[in-house]
RNA sequence: GGGCGUAUAGCUCAGCGGGAGAGCACUCGGUUUACACCCGAGCGGUCGCAGGUUCGAUCCCUGCUGCGCCCACCA
């Protein structure tokens, strides 16, 4: 992504409707009380609104659509923070900006959540019939879906609201409807009878990606297929599918059964006869080197059942019960049979040997949570080749950035290794395949303007899609697309695309795929930026069950949602978990609150933007140090955001708001502003403002409201959301006062002369505002001297009258020389303490000594190293030495205790 | 089973070839006229273990160990 300095669009000053400016601020921040009255002003504005019209260069970006079922929990509140942080920084570049809002109708969890309901009133979905069902849950949406998008304006998301959407809308199930029949007609969408993924629970089928494997502790039971010679033993974890062997398998090499291929072998509880076949998928090392084979119960035995043209043998209905074996077992639940089955071998004596606890993986169904079943269906599925590969390149080829590239791996992993997409679903909720059965088997895909076939016997499918398969025209069904809409044109492809690492798979290559496909090689979006998850302070995974999981509604209510925001962010680096807990969202209240009295501090004190900072010559060290590090800020962190380095901006930030502006430059101001003269004060109010209005704009696209309130406040500006971004501006460039290194020294040189007597004054025990007389002098102290009222301040010191005789002397070694501090202790000092002191920092000058002597005494390193590495350990020497001498004499000089 | 990542202060993490850093926590001192959601000072680490490369390794290489994640059809 490029930086601001590349790609700066003027905004339009825009005055009117301003407020006037605040001279002076309430005591404290209380965001509660505020949020939600400047987030409507924003709306009513229409800041968000963008305008597919424009000249102005486009940023866009699609929400990953929450479920319309959920609510704002604690990783949604990170993904559209970063999201709504990369936004405004596009806006306040100048860039026509698009955030757009959404949902995804999530058909298999609303099917959960609806079913339960009718559940607790004593029906079901069957019993309601498919159409009243439906109704029912465009009703249950109507009521109770959508909560998240509430939660989004209390997040401060800066969407565009006139453009929301919902996968099920007109236009959208248009676009689905559009591509399928795309897909079929280029012969990518086929139907066939395969071994799928089987949820009894919901008895619908599932893709791959929705099955989560899971260890689970079971049992390996080896039983006896057969007797006297011909016997053979197979070991299984799942007892009752042997009612649906066909066959058993071994090695084709293996000789310990050699002379059993080709025989059969009786099935024991059904009477049938099954051959014993030889094949090299299985492993003879694994058990007793014998697999029983069910072909329409695991995609390895279907397999092998192809290879050897083995019948098929469904002994299961859809929803999990034994069925047509004609055994007393049917009827039994699977797991049910699991054990009846065992327990009768057992009687029969057939069971060998049993392993328990056996663990194993299983896969589980991902929303019902309940062990999958393969099963032999009839369903329709996406050829993925072609457009996976299509996917794959476009990474390959630098069209689409993978952000952290390390990701990009993991991204070929999949686009590689992916197969056909089954995206059938056996529910109601969804979009309904448009193909259409005729009377004499005849099959017809019907696009988005046809009219269906009609006459007797014309079916339409029964099933509804897969989710995703909505969801992966997102980037452009939600810009119009299949019409040529305005906005489709300007705004497509989106700009990034933000989304966890956990949907790489799921979501995002399958937008890739279709994005490519159906936008005639475009991809969705020029940069896929993933982030971590969000995890508890141990760095621990939330959940409900852990008990760690926390509520972002309520740490809003609490600190602000500014806070939130900002913790999310710090935490924020790409591709890497973020650990969060209340303590810290504390600390970033903190921060705003800081930030709060800094600017309520500078309009207490005049400060303004109305007067433009003046050039360098005319002003203080102080004030062109800040200038300069704020020139440093505004660079950096517009280069970090530009590469999603969200932690690494607000740490540059929190820094430099923290421990530069407030800790130095506001102490250093209070002299200027108290004891300068006239043109000073000006001066200084010019830069006040000046610098916190640059650090408000710096801070907006993180902490939106508070930098919003307190711009208002000092600038009278409309509002930060269409405010310059500083960086690459003209308006901030043109007047920019560069980093000088010798007033950075000089104000280095004042820090640490400032913390050395803090820390004398500490040990001495000396209570921080007790005054004391003190000289200062010294040849270090003559190039600060300019700045020997803001350090009198600093450390009240008063300056020492005449005759004065010091208690105790100090020196400091700054970088122009050695400072001398005399100071008036009104009695002896504290001996003890002193030494410990001087005690200790000889022993650090002493280890400094002794390794840059062993530096300095290796030829090997005079030889190769570079000579200013050489240069600075030189100098290092020569200050310890210098550092130990004085240190020494200070030694002697203190009285005996 | 395959792949990826990670190991730095009590906790969460930066740094990634030449002097060990931040925030929080902790200790001490403070009602300094923006801020106790604060200020100042301090304590705290042989940078997972073992080798190697180098004048020099927390940083690069190899191995080991621990942890985390992803993928996977071990009956």
């Amino acid at each position: 992504m490029t930086t601001a300095g590349e790609r700066f669009v003027d905004l339009p000053v825009v005055t009117e409707n301003a407020p006037a400016p605040q001279t002076d601020l309430p005591g404290s921040w209380t965001p509660a009380d505020e949020e939600s009255a400047i987030y409507q002003r924003w709306v009513d504005a229409g800041y968000f609104t963008a305008d597919a019209g424009s000249d102005r260069p486009p940023f866009s970006v699609v929400i990953p659509p929450p479920n319309v079922t959920g609510s704002l929990h604690i990783g949604h509140a990170f993904e559209h923070t970063l999201i709504d942080t990369i936004t405004r920084y596009h806006r306040m570049l100048g860039e026509e900006s698009l955030y757009l809002p959404g949902m995804d109708h999530a058909s298999i969890a609303v099917h959960a959540l609806v079913e339960k309901q009718l559940r607790a009133e004593g029906t079901s979905r069957r019993e309601l019939g498919r159409e009243k069902f439906v109704e029912r849950v465009w009703e249950w949406k109507a009521e109770h879906g959508g909560q998240i998008l509430a939660q989004m304006k209390r997040l401060g998301e800066s969407v565009d609201w006139t453009r929301e959407r919902f996968t099920m809308d007109e236009g959208l199930s248009k676009a689905v409807n559009t591509i399928f029949k795309r897909l079929y007609d280029d012969g990518l969408i086929y139907r066939a009878e395969r071994l799928v993924n089987w949820s009894p629970e919901l008895r619908s089928v599932l893709s791959d990606a929705e099955v989560d494997h899971e260890e689970v502790e079971g049992e390996l039971v080896s039983m006896r297929y057969g007797d006297g010679d011909g016997a053979i033993v197979v070991a299984t974890t799942r007892m009752e599918t042997m009612l649906g062997d066909t066959a058993v398998a071994v090695h084709p090499d293996d000789e310990r059964y050699a002379h059993l291929v080709g025989t059969e072998v009786e099935l024991p509880l059904t009477g049938r006869r099954i051959p014993i076949v030889a094949d090299s998928h299985v492993d003879p090392e694994f058990g007793t080197g014998a697999v029983k084979v069910t072909p329409a119960h695991d995609p390895n035995d279907f397999e092998i059942g192809q290879r050897h043209d083995l019948p098929m043998r469904t002994i299961m209905d859809e929803t999990g019960r034994i069925d047509g074996t004609g055994t007393e077992f049917d009827g039994m639940d699977r797991f049910e049979a699991r054990v009846a089955v065992r327990e009768k071998l057992r009687e029969q004596g057939r069971i060998v040997a049993e392993k328990r606890p056996y663990l194993h993986s299983v896969g589980h169904s991902q929303r019902s949570k309940e062990p999958i079943e393969p099963r032999l269906s009839l369903q329709w599925f996406v050829k993925v080749g072609p457009l996976a590969k299509a996917a794959g390149d476009a990474v390959r080829d630098g069209r689409v950035a993978v952000h952290p590239p390390e990701m990009a791996k993991r991204y070929f992993d999949w686009v590689d290794n992916l197969h056909d997409w089954c995206i059938s679903r056996q529910l109601w909720w969804g979009h309904r395949i448009p193909v259409w059965y005729g009377p004499e088997g005849e099959v017809v895909c019907v696009g988005p303007d046809e009219e269906p076939p009609s006459g007797e016997g014309w079916t339409q499918d029964e099933d509804v899609l897969d989710t995703w398969f909505s969801s992966g025209l997102w980037p452009f069904s939600t810009l119009g697309w299949p019409e040529k809409t305005p906005d489709l044109s300007k705004f497509y492809p989106t700009t990034v695309l933000v989304t966890g690492y956990d949907i790489l798979f799921f979501w995002v290559v399958r937008m890739m795929m279709m994005g490519l496909y159906a936008m005639d090689g475009e991809p969705p979006f020029r940069t896929i930026a993933l982030h971590g998850m969000v995890r508890d302070q141990f760095g621990k995974k939330m959940s409900k069950t852990a008990g760690n999981g926390v509520d972002p509604i309520e740490w809003m209510d609490r600190y602000g949602t500014d806070a939130l925001r900002f913790t999310l962010t710090r935490g924020a680096n790409p591709g890497v978990d973020v650990p969060i807990s209340e303590e810290w969202v504390n600390g970033s209240r903190s921060f705003c609150t800081k930030l709060w009295n800094a600017t309520r501090f500078a309009l207490m004190n005049g400060a303004t933007v109305a007067r433009p900072v003046p050039g360098a010559a005319e002003l203080t060290e102080a004030d062109r140090w800040i200038l300069g590090r704020l020139g440093a800020v505004v660079s950096e962190v517009d280069g970090q955001l530009a590469d999603f380095q969200f932690a690494k901006s607000t740490e540059s930030l929190y820094a430099f708001t923290w421990n530069e502006l407030c800790d130095w430059y506001l102490e250093l101001a209070k002299v200027q502003l108290y004891q300068g003269d006239e043109k000073t004060v000006e001066n200084t109010r010019a830069v006040l403002g000046h610098v916190l209005d640059t650090v408000l704009r710096l801070l907006h696209p993180f902490i939106p409201f508070v930098t919003e309130r307190l711009w208002l406040a000092l600038t009278g500006g409309e509002s930060l959301v269409v405010a310059q971004w500083p960086a690459g501006s003209p308006q901030f460039t043109e007047h920019r006062i560069e980093a000088d290194p010798v007033v950075d020294a000089r104000i280095a040189d004042v820090q640490k002369l400032v913390t050395e007597i803090r820390r004398f004054r500490s040990d001495q025990g000396l209570k921080p505002s007790q005054k004391v007389a003190a000289r200062l002098g010294g040849p270090g102290f003559e190039e600060v001297s300019g700045q020997a009222d803001a350090v009198r301040s600093l450390v009240r010191l008063t300056e020492a009258e005449d005759g004065f005789t010091p208690g105790a002397s100090l020196e400091v070694v700054l970088g122009s020389g050695t400072a001398t501090v005399e100071l008036d202790l009104s009695g002896a000092i504290d001996v003890v303490a002193e030494r410990k002191r001087l005690r200790k920092d000889l022993g650090v000058a002493e280890k400094e000594l002794k390794q840059t002597d062993a530096k300095l005494g290796n030829e090997g390193f005079l030889a190769k190293a570079p000579e200013n590495v050489v240069e600075k350990i030189r100098a290092r020497r020569e200050a310890a030495v210098a550092d130990i001498d004085r240190i020494n004499s200070r030694l002697a000089a203190l009285p005996s205790a």
